[in-house]
DNA sequence: TATGAATGAGCATTCATTCAT
DNA sequence: CATGAATGAATGCTCATTCAT
């Protein structure tokens, strides 16, 4: 009779473990999980601090949660950068503007936060034990290779040069952008500079 | 009377005030302030719970003084590459394997952890405030341009340049280093491929 | 004007105020008062858990309620059985039903938990002040005392007895009835072998 | 070269323990492990708040342990009167003694507790599962029976006898032993009323 | 009336810091 | 000096109670 109140409902509910989500995202991002208080969590999201756990278990448990759609997130991105019917050269460029200049980039910051932290709840080790750079390593180092053949980027093995450059577009998200005033990240052309080919009509 | 006794007992102490010190500095490099418990400190140094207390004030002072001494160490190795009478390819190489080769690189770590952070103790904020990456680009910005003269470095924004190449090693400190199996750190020519311009002696 | 919907009103309110009440009482005689959530009461209810709040004050208001009730209860019980024109073997013996073999009995085990508890809501506390099995003891000694000079009941301090004997009532309510299959309450009459004089009739 | 230092050690650590222990157990068998604070344990043992983690690991923890050292006792001195070789009577007189007149029956009142709690940590109900009053009817009933032979209790199933005397001792240690000014628990030989058979002696 | 989302005080637990030995 | 037991403030989490709908 009315799907509407039942909808609502529903979709206040959801709009709340949003918003509470999106607040933690934003505070792990940039706090990581130790320095992350749930008071914090809680303020940042406008709501008490017993609110959150109406939606969640614990903070452990939002952080899982969040860690996971990272992970859903980054792989997603990476197939979709897979399926791009460009150059190789044009699908770095694509993943490396995803990663740098995306502003919605919390994500990525909380993942790398994870991969590189030293104790981690259960929950979440796991998850990423699963995930991993190494897929990532995976599916670009073939473009990589292709890329090679057509002269467009630098020899070398394909794996470890592909390593490195996620290595370096990982470090960049976990540098405060805030550091100076005047600040820009670095733009994506500068960065392709570490795989790309010096060609004689660009030396000239 | 017993200057040796005394000088003995101060010997002591340092020793001890270093080994804790060191402890601390390795503990908080790969954990962070928040992640760091005094017992972990302890524990890496091999000695009681209660006895860092009678060398610092607190965790908090711990923390600050290694970061005193990181800054003053960074600003050092900076100043001591400026004073290298090499061309500025070789005075950025030096400062590359400084900071990605260099062993006991806990220092720069710290200092990346800590400009990345949110919230610090206001000791250490006001250090970090008069610190900053600002005055590594001062300096190596004029040593960029130099090389952008004589042909070596890209063209654009020298500070800009600079800034973004900094950005890039001091993302690369905060990576876990333990990723992945068979992992090396990128190497300094790769990096130093941000910068340098290609040349048709290399194309070719 | 309407006085049947205001009688309604009233009886409807009567009747939700019953319901959660009832609730109320299988939740706290299960599990205590400390043990027991007002969502649970709102769960065994089936209501919604602010409901509770029209009805009571609070969760020691509901539990104050109940307790007057159950010792209203008692005391009328008693009374009851002190107005049957039955020999005092009798009324020890319907005494002993009603609390053993009484279905409803949560009111009963309802005080003896109060009645065992250490801390209480002050209002409560007044309560069992009042009430006391003292009140029991002071009404059963006489009919004991009769039963004595009769040769039916054993010898000793009348008041003494009945207290025991009471105590072992007491506490039969406080064991989970549940404890083991085929589990059967001890019988009325096996009780009542605690107080009755053995005659060579049953000797022999 | 000093033993005595070690042990003094060791002796101190589990002093402490001991008395946390103690003061939880005293205070757990009153309020029950709902009613109980950690507040409260640490109050009565008269040390700080965070004292007793350094003991043991949860408030669940304590109980659990209480909970296991107290069916370790009641087996025990179940096992103790089953192998005393006095009369059946006397190994009931024995049991009924050490249950209802043994001063330091909190671990029997924790006991009862437990069996009759309607929710329990996972830990705990698992003990009790493989405890049960089961062993101690397999234990008493036989005796029951020879006791029976002997025509000194009273006629009836073996089993659902001691199970009913057993109830009522466990009941009793549930009441509240300072409900009234003046209280005694029921005598020994009172209880024992329930099972001893009539004799004509007496009767007399 | 009835609902259930929201609040915040209270309790369990951790950990920086102190101090008796 | 060194130890590690002890303290208590801070933080995660629960649940009685309120209130907008």
């Amino acid at each position: 009779m009315n799907p509407t109140s039942d909808s609502k409902r529903d979709a206040s509910g959801d709009a709340r473990r949003e918003q509470i989500k999106r607040a933690a995202l934003k505070v792990f991002a940039r706090r990581g999980l130790d320095g992350t208080k749930m008071s914090m969590i809680a303020a940042e999201a406008g709501v008490s601090d017993g609110l959150a756990y109406r939606y969640f278990k614990s903070k452990d448990d939002i952080f899982e949660m969040l860690v996971r759609e990272a992970i859903d997130g980054a792989n997603e991105a990476f197939e979709t950068i897979g399926r791009l019917s460009v150059s190789p050269l044009e699908r770095f460029r694509a993943l490396t503007k995803e990663i740098i200049e995306d502003e919605n980039n919390d994500y990525f910051v909380l993942v790398q936060q994870v991969m590189s932290a030293d104790s981690l709840p259960k929950e979440v080790a796991q998850l990423i034990e699963g995930y991993s750079t190494l897929r990532m390593i995976d599916q670009m180092a073939p473009v990589f290779a292709d890329g090679q053949r057509d002269g467009v980027f630098i020899d070398g093995d394909p794996r470890e040069l592909v390593m490195w450059y996620l290595t370096v577009l990982s470090g960049l998200m976990l540098v405060d952008r805030s550091l100076l005033k005047d600040y820009r990240p670095p733009q994506t052309d500068f960065l392709l500079n570490l795989i790309v080919k010096p060609r004689q009509e660009q030396g000239v």
